[in-house]
DNA sequence: CACCCCATTGATATCGTTGTCAAAGAACAT
DNA sequence: ATGTTCTTTGACAACGATATCAATGGGGTG
């Protein structure tokens, strides 16, 4: 049989009122009390069980991972930093597959959240772009945390990066390395870090003096086809760019199958950039150059501020923007 | 407020354990009592409290995934299939990342289980494969299910799939294809699927009467790097075979790059075969001829037979074999 | 010294289920 | 009619925590 609150209160001769106050730190416990009550604690072993705390006090003690995102390396990472964030905080995750374009989403979610009282949110893209989504949350008081939100409202707990600086840079980098034919694949137009991503890219060839070539700009969704037929329309074009920045790897790599059916090398041919250091980027031939993202450390510190607000602890730990990191590969060249 | 089993107990005008037994599907409920209560259920959108029944039934209503595996996509599809699972029977879902070659794994595995009263493990190789640690779980009557068992005890429950029958297939349909110079590159030694994999690679070369050439077979580890250093290393032979069986994806992701960075080019002087149908697979170019499991199905049946075991239904519900299939992509040619 | 105040503590109710056990009633045998 | 068994039902305790509110006692004030 496990250790209750009830045996710690015996052990040190306390009520379990006590006991309770003690481990919930709350204020008004006489010191000594205190460390008699956490040396019982630590002798017997206790854990305050989970169930009996959850009906009390109707919390669940779950975060919930809200996804709609067919990219499994992301969310492997933003999962993987969301939990060592819950470590020894008490906190679990579910995850939560979502459809944004459903238009029962709403309901569904809040529905899951009543069902299931789960305590908070931590929301990505695309969903974190999506305001009414928003909005339904905050009128049902469900708390979140958002990575990669599209505004970042000082009253709303987020994560953010620096797209826009990193895709400038980014550009810069191709310039630098002699460039000025340059094409853009866009990401998936419901995704902020897109227009954040473009409108870097577009700063930075103005700034070099470079004209924009529509021909050269494409539309795109993030995904490896989408990579690729734009790829396949460029290369129809009467002059070929000769680097292309791809808003994400997976759309290099489309691009790259489909220069490399074209009999076109990278990077002698075609110089070619992507997006988010994913798997990929390392596992074709030539390596991609890209941009990485702490998504682990940006995941970790959603869930931690969404915990901290829990725990009344809001003033230590606050919304922040990560940087990223520039990541030079074979798949660039001088020109 | 929410509804309670109180209100619906007064609401149909019975006793609260008499719609505990409903709810919970009890014998000896009269009909007419049964259809009475569920009436009221349905009415007042009842839905039982979890953590009520958690405190009371010592029952946590969740499953966690154990997994050490760097492959993020597997793990996608594994989580996926398993939450698909879970929907609707009230059992949720847990993840928790460990470390099989850590020597506190046993114990770390049981109190993580034992605080927070987890009900099943469903365990992904390399656990799968590690005998005492299944071993020390059924001591501690932890119940579980196996994805990937290396020994199919028909006692416990597992899901496996036909990796010896698939590259028999694979191997098979590199010789039809015209090869006689097949190397192979295995999978990590602790995962039961490389070895199951190799035997099927070696039957089928000796069944057409091809001779093992050591030269060419060489250990990998899943990793994409193992597979770009065994290139490296068969790439240095005297001789080169004409294609090369790699156990995954990753791997023979890697010794394309090796194989293009000398300068070789897939197919044309060399055939390419992985295996998984990872997303790598197709998002290289040429796309990998591979051999795709169900994953995502072989998950949700792991989640499935667990589920049934808590619920009685342990005959409706038993281990299974799942069969692959063949995908032939450019990356395998005729001579 | 009497008074009040505030910090500390505990007895007990409570959350929403399931488990125990006994009672009531139906069905059947004697 | 009586006893026996079996099915159906409900009253109440229990799970293990937190919440309420009153009791206690030490310290400060007049």
């Amino acid at each position: 049989m496990a250790v209750t609150i009830k045996d710690v209160s015996k052990d040190a001769v306390v009520s379990i009122k006590t006991v309770s106050r003690v481990i919930n730190n709350e204020a008004n416990v006489a010191e000594a009390t205190k460390k008699k009550v956490l040396a019982s604690v630590k002798k017997l072993g206790f854990k305050p069980n989970k169930s009996a705390q959850s009906l009390r006090s109707k919390k669940s003690y779950m975060l919930a991972l809200l996804y709609d995102n067919p990219n499994k390396s992301y969310l492997a990472d933003v999962q993987s930093g969301i939990f060592n964030a819950c470590k020894n905080t008490g906190y679990n995750l579910v995850i939560q597959e979502c459809d944004y374009k459903s238009n029962k989403l709403k309901t569904d979610i809040i529905k899951f959240v009543e069902d299931f009282k789960i305590d908070g949110l931590i929301v990505t893209p695309p969903l974190s772009d999506m305001e009414d989504f928003l909005k339904e949350l905050e009128d049902h008081q469900i708390d979140y945390s958002i990575i990669a939100p599209s505004t970042m409202n000082p009253e709303s707990l987020y994560v953010s990066s620096n797209d826009y600086e990193a895709a400038y840079a980014l550009t810069s980098e191709i310039i630098k390395h002699g460039h000025k034919d340059i094409g853009f694949i866009k990401g998936h137009p419901k995704h902020s870090a897109s227009h954040m991503r473009f409108n870097g890219y577009l700063d930075a060839i103005k700034n070099y003096g470079i004209k924009r070539n529509d021909q050269w700009i494409k539309q795109g969704n993030f995904s490896f086809k989408s990579g690729f037929d734009a790829g396949v329309e460029i290369f129809h074009s009467a002059k070929i760019p000769t680097a292309i920045f791809a808003s994400n790897d997976s759309m290099a790599a489309g691009i790259m199958k489909s220069a490399q059916m074209k009999g076109m090398q990278v990077p002698q041919d075609l110089s070619l950039t992507g997006f988010d250091d994913s798997p990929i980027a390392h596992q074709i031939w030539p390596a991609l150059t890209t941009v990485k993202q702490p998504v682990e450390k940006m995941a970790a510190h959603a869930a931690k501020i969404l915990i901290a607000k829990f725990d009344g602890l809001a003033e230590k730990t606050k919304s922040k923007e990560f940087k990223s990191d520039l990541i030079v590969r074979e798949s660039l060249r001088s020109l």
